[in-house]
DNA sequence: TCAACTTGACGAACGCTGTTCGCGAGGACT
DNA sequence: AGTCCTCGCGAACAGCGTTCGTCAAGTTGA
């Protein structure tokens, strides 16, 4: 453009740094997680850098890996669960956090995954360990089994999350999981002929609170000999 | 389009003539375990195709999907599972399948991945399902607890080993947990800190001991009032 | 004031993934 | 013998995470 228009020129490149809302960590993992929450409920790594403008490559110079990113994200959707909400005996709290824990997760098939493939140690991570420690002490549960049972607490609610967040649940009525059952042949399986229906009845609710109270007992009855 | 159920499809018969080994469902499991146990231990359609000499495209003509596939080498591996080698009391040969069980997902790190992604409803599958329904009768536990209970031992074993699975064990002496733990301010987290060596305490076969007692404790409580 | 240096954003490319499409060679019928 | 029709499969598509080298912007020193 050889002709020297000071009004027609476009506009100097300096402005440019300036003009962006200047990348940073807190603004990736908030894109992240609005794309988690949008529609597909995916994220990536070029739709992120895509949607704050920018090349795949710059969003390296504020989180290491893929895998930080998700620690990140999912440290920050953890805040949203509710660790001291549930009125009651320790008991009636302990399930109220777990009820929040897994509701929280199960609010996007991606949270729950997350939760699943990285080991949560962000603070709100440690926040919600502290609460579970803080219930079992209440419950008489000594420190040692204490300390062994909340791992156990956390990796059951993360993994029933995780399994529900599959693929549009394979318990339904006609899913994988009824089809293989009724093809059971009952001569071969007998037992699993016999308990058919019992298992596949019950919501996830009721499957919930059965599993919850399988493990307090369990605990208890382990911690108190 | 109703559910495709991989073990109920009969194979598509191979018209090519005989020149190569023919592609068969059979040969692309086979290579499939191939490539998860060999080194790098991950398989990949395009892998599997190159190694069967063909293109990506032809595996579709024996496989709906990566997730059939899946599935399809899960049950293969579940083969190794021992229902009934354990000896003692229904207790003993009930921790014994479940070592079995772990042991087997465990030898890999995609195993237990597989696992937990797909849920098992293969024949060896409903073979370990029997066998549990029958130690848990064994027990004395009705068959609607025992219906659920045996959700619970599966997917106990299934998210411990895909845990374990993850990168290059988490839990170690100076990995991220321990680093968040002794990072933990001993005024904002009191009881964490306080149960600092405990939380990271104990072997894994300790903590599955242990974890397994909680478990038939709480089955046991609940089902017998 | 201006040159040298440091820093970090980022375009482009790499190598990988699962999946789809359409062509064309052969076996199977008429 | 000729015509279908089936189905194997090469090629391409649309994505992914990650890396590298370049070059502009900001900072420093003379």
């Amino acid at each position: 453009m050889p002709h020297h228009d000071p009004f027609g020129a476009s506009e100097v490149e300096s402005r440019r740094r300036a003009a962006k809302p200047l990348l940073s960590r807190d603004a990736i993992v908030e894109e992240a997680l609005r794309q988690i929450t949008s529609e597909d409920g995916a994220m990536s790594l070029r739709k992120i850098a895509k949607a704050l403008d920018t090349g795949p490559a710059s969003l390296y110079a504020h989180v290491n890996d893929m895998s930080e990113l998700q620690a990140l994200v999912l440290d920050r959707v953890l805040e949203a669960v509710k660790v001291d909400e549930a009125e009651g005996s320790w008991r009636d709290r302990l399930e109220g956090l777990l009820r929040s824990y897994i509701g929280v997760l199960m609010t996007r098939p991606a949270f729950a995954l997350m939760a699943f493939r990285t080991t949560a140690v962000g603070p709100n991570a440690l926040r919600i360990a502290e609460a579970l420690l803080e219930l079992l002490a209440e419950a008489g549960v000594d420190q040692a089994n204490a300390a062994w049972a909340i791992d156990m607490l956390t990796m059951f609610v993360t993994a029933v999350a995780a399994e529900h967040a599959q693929d549009s649940d394979p318990g339904a009525p006609d899913g994988p999981v009824a089809h293989a059952i009724n093809r059971a042949p009952a001569d071969r399986y007998p037992r699993i002929h016999a308990a058919r229906n019992e298992i596949m009845s019950g919501t996830g609710e009721e499957r919930f609170a059965w599993s919850v109270d399988v493990l307090v007992r369990g605990i208890l009855s382990r911690a108190q000999p």
